[in-house]
DNA sequence: ATACCTGCAAATGTTTTGCAATGAT
DNA sequence: ATCATTGCAAAACATTTGCAGGTAT
C-alpha cells in the first residue's frame, strides 16, 4: 500500500515536469481527496467534499484537474449513463468492470481474467491493439429485485 | 430480411397502439431514415440524412422519435466517449460489441459467445439480474497502428 | 372533437474556456 | 520576472421541455 501510494507520487511528479505543472493548493487538495475517496466520483461529488475543506476551490479547477489526472492515467473516467463522468484511481489497482444496479445505482466491480483473455484474442483477430476497454452488466441487485416497487 | 421488416413493423405497430401514440410524416421519415440507415447514428447525423429529404423536421422530433424507438427496444442507444449519443437498430440483429479506433474512430463489431457466457457466470455470482450490458474495446486499428502520424 | 405531435425557442445540465488577477518557482 | 493556475462568468454542447398551433384518428 505504501508501495502504490509512493508510485502515485512519482509518476505524477514525472507527469507534471514534464509538462511544465505547478503544484499548488488546490491542486494538492483535489487530488488528496480523489485519492483517500474510494468509489466512482462525478466531478460534482469530489467538489463537495474539497469545498468541505477549503471553500475557495471552484469547480473549474476540479474539472481541470481531473482532467489532468485522467490524462496521465492516474484515474479513468467512466460513464454509467447518468449523464454525469465519474472518475475512479488506477494505480495500484487490477483493471476491473462493473455491475450496475438500474433501479439503485449500485455499482459493484468485479474481476474476470478468462473474459480479459477472451476480449484479447477478440482485437487480435480484427488486427486491433487494444489500449483500454470497458464492460459494463446493467440490471437488478439482489435486493432491487427483492423489493419489487 | 422480409421477416424482419415485418418483425420491426409489427412491434413497432404495437407500441405505439399500446401507448397511444400516433403515426405522422415526421416519426414515419425519421424511423424510415433510420432503418435503412447502417451504423451507429448520432441524433446530429439522423437528422441531417432527415433534413436532405424534408427540411420541415426540426431536431427534437429526432431526439423525441430516437427515444421512441429506445424505449420500444427498436433502437439502442450507444455512447462511444465522443460526448454524443448513438443508436444502432436492434432487430434482426444478434447482440454484439464494439472495438473502437481511438485515432480514426471506426466502430467494428463483434460477437462472442463465450465471453457473454462468462459474464452471465459473472452476475449471477453477485445476485444480478442482468438486462443489458455493454462492452468496448478501445485503441488502434490496423490501418492506424501503421500511420504513425 | 380529442388527444397527440410538432416546431420553436427557452431551459437544462454538464463541461469548457477567455480573461484578468493570483501564485509558484 | 516569468509563466502556470485560478475564479468567475460566459460560452459551448448535447439534450429536454413548455407552449401555442397543427394533425391524425
Amino acid at each position: 500500500m505504501t508501495d502504490v501510494l509512493a508510485n502515485r507520487q512519482q509518476i505524477l511528479a514525472r507527469y507534471m515536469s514534464e509538462h511544465g505543472l505547478k503544484s499548488t493548493r488546490q491542486r494538492d487538495l483535489i487530488i488528496d481527496t480523489f485519492f483517500t475517496t474510494p468509489g466512482h466520483l462525478s466531478v460534482e461529488d469530489l467538489w463537495s467534499k474539497v469545498r468541505a475543506l477549503d471553500q475557495r476551490v471552484s469547480v473549474a479547477t476540479v474539472y481541470r484537474t481531473m482532467k489532468l489526472l485522467s490524462d496521465s492515467g492516474l484515474a479513468h473516467a467512466r460513464n454509467f449513463g447518468d449523464g454525469q463522468t465519474r472518475y475512479e484511481a488506477a494505480l495500484g489497482r487490477e483493471h476491473h468492470d462493473h455491475l450496475i444496479c438500474t433501479r439503485c445505482g449500485a455499482i459493484v466491480e468485479f474481476e474476470n481474467d478468462r473474459i480479459e483473455t477472451l476480449q484479447d484474442a477478440v482485437a487480435k483477430k480484427h488486427g486491433f491493439a487494444v489500449t483500454s476497454h470497458k464492460m459494463e452488466l446493467y440490471g437488478l441487485c439482489k435486493d432491487c429485485q427483492r423489493t419489487r416497487s
